[in-house]
RNA sequence: GCCCAAGUGGCGGAAUGGUAUACGCGGCGGACUCAAAAUCCGCUUCCCGCAAGGGAUUAAGAGUUCGAGUCUCUUCUUGGGCACCA
């Protein structure tokens, strides 16, 4: 007998599997390839932390299962190295960061050959490579020569901490999602990708089940992000100003009857011409005012609503009322057209704001029991329980949808050409990307200025255009990048014209290069594509995609947006990237989330010390549903570890020649066929813990008996090996056999083992348990009847009325109401 | 404010509308041991009862049903997403 001694196991086979390459699919040959992704890593200084290793684990064991299912399967691994995120963490510690992440892949690197994932370390990829971030210039190239790339002066988010601009995605609550600081307003030169022209595209995808399947969370997420609104444009008359017309946004077209004044926003182009003399100064006051506002100011909600009056007027075309047309800092110049049409008996904040300035109220809808002319004491959006008022007959009878039909008929004829008072119109939410970044750790943004040609790519063959070694790369308040330092390196000649120009000091945002990686990995091997066509077609989309909700908008929908770039480009034969997603849960610990500041972040180093690698992947993916996370507690590891033990002391004892061979009992055969129907079905829908839940309850069986048949613990040994491969492989070599237990076939059961002969059938009185009967399975209602009426306790309680009615499930239960 | 999840023993968590509390942790008792650890065996939702048995119980309340953790409605709590988006 020998004991189980985790840390032999294990180094004993991680060797094995990198001399034999045993995680290496050939990726030119793989007949059934099925590329299995998890969202690489960016090495932090601290390593990985335990819910790192919940999340990779997860998905470790889902490509193990596959494998053993039979398909060659791909695991990548890589590192997102750039960003503000390692360059901080750098300045803090007084390192450059091209020395300080060399070390964190390092430890990244021994943590995950440590946790035993099935990586295909030879093709591993670092987005600081310039082999990868070559291919990331190349990239923007691509998007630049379509017109998608392009610079725009505008007002961006800027974090004053950080000191760059952050894309509106990376802005939470006013705040900057990485270090919280407040963020500004300001108004600089950036590069943008068009994500916008794909707005429509990228949301219709979501609902396309032939192109992906993905957690129903994230596609809601994506769905409120993009923020599709289907409404109207109303184009407003203004009398004073016989020449211009003012443009708003609604998605309530049928309120227009209730329409009672406009609201510009201060930045509107029209408030210059329509201020009126006697208002000018006022106007002017309150638009230094908000300019002099920073984001956080303007944009957080539920504060006091302040605007002027701009002294003119617009024509309702419904009602023909006049409309004072006012400015305002709760209307937004980046959504819509920048006006909105003020109708505050439907709408919160319309109605606060025409409180505050006493503006005229006016029903488009009423509720029962009110009438057109009953004070409206709140806005309410109205619903099916509404009427229309207030329109002339026009509406009165109508439901919401053929209201807003009704009133853009009503006004398309009175056009005198197509679009003068309607249009309708669809609006998103999504805006478009800003990838310019004033750092320094980031591929640099391959373009060169020039005072002939204007901005003019870097010829491809020119690429990479390397990030030049500084020593001071700290950020500063000026709105460049540390790059416009290096005068030796932003001084090159105009690739057009050869005349002096001046390279793009900025560098791209983090998110380009996590965008595009998955596209890497089947071929980091080839050196003069970004992708090879023939590895694309065989391996791409991705045929599983797992990871943390939290890139539920930012990586996630950026990734869609290059392929289908690509796509369009020709150069990839697919739209979505990822046929299958699914978001993990997240690990707290005592009911806390792990975060530094608590001081509760567990380092997985000390438990796989302590109880070894397998242990801990077994209790992590026991601790609770992978989709949904769990609590990690210290004491809850010793149960997986003794669980293993166990299967450790079967395989001993399968091994011992007086056990083989014996006649398998008929309850030990149907809970062996059982288990196989349900662990298979469990870890396809990844609920690892209730697969290990019956793997247990399989072994606690077969430790019932004094002898296991070796077939079955072979089996056992081939389904634990998903949790915990290095006990597996050794567990299944020690069982005789010669090759990994990841080149063995998943076991198959047979349904009709799965059913025992007998079946316990609960007897319930008025819904109340009773008592139970064990029968034949082919046994017949009358048969069960008999035997329950049989039963004492049944009896008695039967006794106390006269049976109404007998509810007979067959197998199940027998139901008597009795009263 | 709006949208989406979730709420089950001391704890993590199981339950195609059909025996709620599987599996694991912890706890209690026992075996082994000089002793402890490890291991093994048994018990363990709560209340009444020696027991047989009875009652209560899936955040709270109502409803549908022979039967509800599961379906419907209302309320509360927690977590997540969105948020002057017209």
């Amino acid at each position: 007998m020998s004991e189980y001694h985790p840390h032999d196991v294990e180094a004993k086979w991680r060797a094995l599997w990198a001399e034999r390459r045993t995680n290496e699919p050939d990726l030119d040959q793989a007949r059934r390839p099925f590329y299995n992704l998890m969202m690489f890593p960016y090495p932090s200084a601290e390593g990985l932390h335990v819910g790192n290793l919940f999340a990779f684990t997860g998905a470790d064991v889902y490509g193990r299962f596959k494998r053993l299912q039979g398909w060659q399967v791909f695991e990548p691994i890589g590192f997102d190295a750039f960003g503000i995120h390692s360059e901080n963490f750098a300045l803090k510690m007084g390192l450059h960061p091209a020395e300080l992440i060399p070390r964190n892949i390092a430890n990244f690197t021994r943590q995950l050959t440590g946790m035993g994932g099935m990586f295909a370390w030879e093709h591993v990829l670092s987005t600081t490579d310039p082999d990868y971030y070559k291919w990331t210039q190349w990239l923007f190239l691509q998007l630049f020569k379509r017109g998608l790339a392009y610079k725009k002066k505008g007002a961006v988010n800027w974090c004053p901490t950080d000191k760059t601009v952050l894309s509106n995605e990376q802005v939470i609550a006013g705040a900057c999602e990485r270090c919280g600081s407040l963020v500004e307003q300001r108004v600089l030169e950036q590069w943008y990708f068009r994500i916008t022209d794909y707005a429509e595209r990228l949301l219709d995808n979501l609902g396309d089940a032939t192109k992906m399947d993905w957690s129903a969370t994230t596609v809601q997420a994506q769905r409120n992000w993009i923020g599709r609104s289907d409404g109207a444009i109303v184009r407003f008359a203004l009398p004073e100003h016989a020449n211009e017309r003012i443009a708003v946004f609604t998605t309530r077209v049928d309120t227009l009857f209730g329409a009672t004044f406009l609201v510009l926003a201060p930045e509107h182009p029209l408030v210059e011409t329509l201020t009126a003399p006697a208002e000018r100064a006022a106007v002017d006051a309150y638009r230094r005012t908000v300019a002099a506002q920073d984001v956080v100011t303007r944009k957080v909600g539920d504060k006091e609503k302040t605007g002027v009056f701009l002294g003119t007027h617009a024509i309702n075309p419904a009602s023909g009322q006049a409309m004072p047309i006012w400015i305002a800092d709760y209307v937004l110049m980046e959504y819509g057209t920048g006006a909105i049409m003020a109708v505050p008996a439907h709408d919160e904040r319309d109605f606060a704001f025409a409180t505050r300035y006493a503006l005229p109220v006016v029903r488009a809808l009423a509720e029962p029991g009110d009438d057109a002319n009953t004070p409206v004491a709140a806005a309410f959006a109205g619903d099916g329980q509404c009427r229309y008022v207030n329109s002339n007959g026009l509406l009165d009878t109508l439901a919401p949808d053929a209201a807003r039909e009704r009133v853009v008929a009503f006004l398309e004829q009175r056009e005198t050409r197509p679009g003068e008072l309607v249009e309708r119109k669809v609006q998103f939410r999504l805006y478009d990307w800003c990838i310019s970044r004033q750092r320094y750790w980031g591929p640099p943004i391959p373009i060169i200025y020039c005072d002939r040609c204007g901005p003019v790519a870097v010829p491809e063959d020119q690429l990479p255009v390397l990030l030049p070694p500084l020593d001071d790369i700290r950020p500063d308040d000026s709105g460049v990048s540390p790059l416009a330092r290096d005068p030796a390196w932003y001084h090159v000649a105009c690739p057009e014209c050869g005349a002096d120009a001046r390279r793009e000091t900025d560098v791209s945002d983090t998110f380009l290069d996590s965008a595009w990686y998955y596209l890497r990995y089947p071929s980091t091997d080839v050196a003069d594509r970004a992708f090879s066509a023939d590895r694309t077609r065989r391996w791409l989309p991705v045929t599983s995609y797992i990871g943390g909700n939290e890139h539920a908008v930012l990586h996630l929908l950026y990734s869609r947006f290059i392929t289908m770039v690509l796509h369009d480009a020709g150069m990839v034969d697919f739209e979505e990237p990822f046929r299958r997603f699914r978001a993990h849960g997240l690990i707290i610990k005592d009911g806390a989330k792990m975060s530094k500041s608590k001081g509760n972040v567990v380092n997985p180093d000390e438990y796989i010390a302590r109880w070894g690698a397998d242990t801990l992947r077994t209790y992590l993916m026991f601790l609770g549903p992978y989709q949904e996370g769990g609590d990690f507690r210290d004491s809850g590891i010793s149960g997986p570890r003794r669980f293993l033990d166990r299967v450790w002391a079967l395989v001993e004892e399968a091994q011992d020649p007086d056990c083989r061979d014996g006649e398998i009992r008929q309850d030990v055969l149907i809970k062996w066929h059982q288990t196989k129907m349900k662990v298979t079905a469990e870890i396809e829908e990844l609920r690892y813990n209730t697969a290990i839940a019956a793997l247990m309850e399989l072994v606690n069986t077969l430790r019932e008996q004094s002898c296991s048949e070796p077939t079955v613990v072979g089996e056992l040994v081939q389904m634990v090996a998903p949790f915990a491969p290095h006990f597996a492989e050794e567990c299944w070599e020690r069982l005789g056999h010669g090759t990994s237990v990841f080149d063995s076939p998943w076991p198959t059961f047979d349904p009709a083992l799965t059913l025992s002969d007998d079946v316990t059938i609960v007897v319930q009185v008025n819904g109340k348990v009773r008592g139970q009967v064990t029968v034949a399975r082919s046994a017949g209602e009358a048969d069960v009847q008999a035997l329950a009426r049989a039963d004492d306790t049944v009896a008695r309680h039967l006794a106390a009325g006269t049976v109404r009615k007998v509810v007979y499930v067959p197998g199940r239960l027998i139901s008597f109401v009795v009263n």
